[in-house]
DNA sequence: CGTCGGGTTGAGTCCATTCAACTTCGGTGG
DNA sequence: CCACCGAAGTTGAATGGACTCAACCCGACG
């Protein structure tokens, strides 16, 4: 079950055996969620950290007029709340975007591993700093990109995050969100979300439909989005 | 020359004299930067990473069009580019907003700190996981709040850190930006953005003028910036 | 005294929103 | 079986927000 983590912590640097049956022993016990089931609730102080292994989830906060946004997808293999680990407190909520099965780990033994496994620690406190890089993209997506060149990112980035933990299918991959819940990861309306899509599919760069995006022409596409990967942090080097 | 980056520390949990002195022997050497000038630059490999000790800097990344976006300000006491002693390559650059002093930390020191430092260890992780929580604000932000309540949030959010590090006079703080500057923050174009501070002078909750910002009425300010600094994590707890 | 960077204002255009209608499709019950 | 329903997607039209272009003000500085 734990396949799409190691695949992650695995795109950074190498993993010892021992690391491998130490992530083992502590991220135990299983967990089903539907969709529009919060994984983790914001305000709460969870005891345990939460990894996705199957489902797309994504982090959001909502405002006092109703209105969501989404910060992060979050993919198989994701640590999804390691950093409620020393922050304690959520400062905001983890929805199922489809059905999720997810492991949870003690805090109390993510502590020990900080103690006894100075490595493997060093590996997870990188996958919560790839967490940062992505909203610093984000952030420049939402701030000085145009509508299309923002949801090209968006689509790059998730198309080699699914790739990492083998969950893309050739050139194409599920895609659950509907375009009202697009319009909350890009802060538009959803009539504006719906008028962008069209723009981009009309491109011919990319297809979208059955909730499967399929990407036509992957060097275009990463053009128009200004995509370069470096962010994401996937060489192998010791860390 | 560190007191900033206690005070920043402390506000989380307790710091031994054994921790003090431990980052006092790895943090050495001091140097200044002018203004606009790069502390950290895009796409470098440092061997090291950067404390500011005194001066506003910013995370900030360029589109091919020329186009600037700030991701995030650094005052006094922030470990800038401690990140960078994992991701290894700066995905992004770090510039001088006023003049600014910083030190410096060994990469290879920082390692030894992770394999004896374990407690220390997890305040420096989480000192990068509250970057990582103020990039989801500003995300909600630039999504979903109006442009003059994400502007009073941002000077919610200034405010409450320079007052940490001891860089506020009473309700007031220094704020170096031009106005150009502060577009590239929120994203906007600079004559938006100028109309959009006059509303906000308009309300009567700040004044801004000699490049210092005043709170004339904290608890509206935050109403309309809808600023709750749980986000900041500043509750001293073990971690 | 002239210049330059920053700030401010007006006007016109374009982008994004809202409101509203209508379509498509899968599911459900009569 | 199909009539109905609701959720999601699509489209048009009008309003309001944000952009560009342009002009002008002002204080610092040579």
């Amino acid at each position: 079950m734990l396949e799409p983590l190691y695949l992650q912590l695995l795109q950074h640097d190498a993993l010892s055996d021992i690391e491998r049956a130490m992530l083992a022993e502590v991220i135990v016990t299983g967990k089903d969620f539907a969709v529009g089931q919060d994984l983790v609730v914001a305000g709460s102080r969870p005891l345990y950290s939460t990894v996705v292994v199957e489902g797309l989830a994504a982090r959001y906060k909502v405002l006092e007029d109703g209105g969501r946004q989404f910060t992060a997808f979050q993919v198989p293999g994701d640590f999804v709340d390691l950093h409620a680990f020393l922050l304690k407190t959520m400062d905001h909520g983890i929805i199922a975007l489809s059905p999720c099965r997810v492991m949870f780990a003690d805090h109390g033994k993510l502590r020990t591993i900080t103690e006894k496994a100075p490595h493997l620690t060093r590996l997870l406190w990188l996958d919560t700093l790839v967490d940062g890089a992505i909203h610093r993209e984000w952030i420049v997506a939402m701030g000085r990109r145009s509508k299309t060149s923002h949801l090209a990112h968006l689509i790059c980035e998730l198309y080699i995050r699914l790739q990492v933990v083998k969950h893309t299918d050739g050139t194409s991959f599920r895609f659950p969100l509907s375009q009202a819940e697009m319009a909350d990861v890009m802060g538009l309306s959803i009539v504006h979300m719906n008028r962008v899509i069209g723009a981009l599919r009309k491109t011919g760069l990319i297809s979208w439909a059955n909730h499967t995006i399929s990407i036509l022409d992957w060097d275009r596409l990463a053009a128009v989005a200004e995509f370069d990967p470096t962010y994401l942090s996937m060489t192998n080097e010791p860390r």
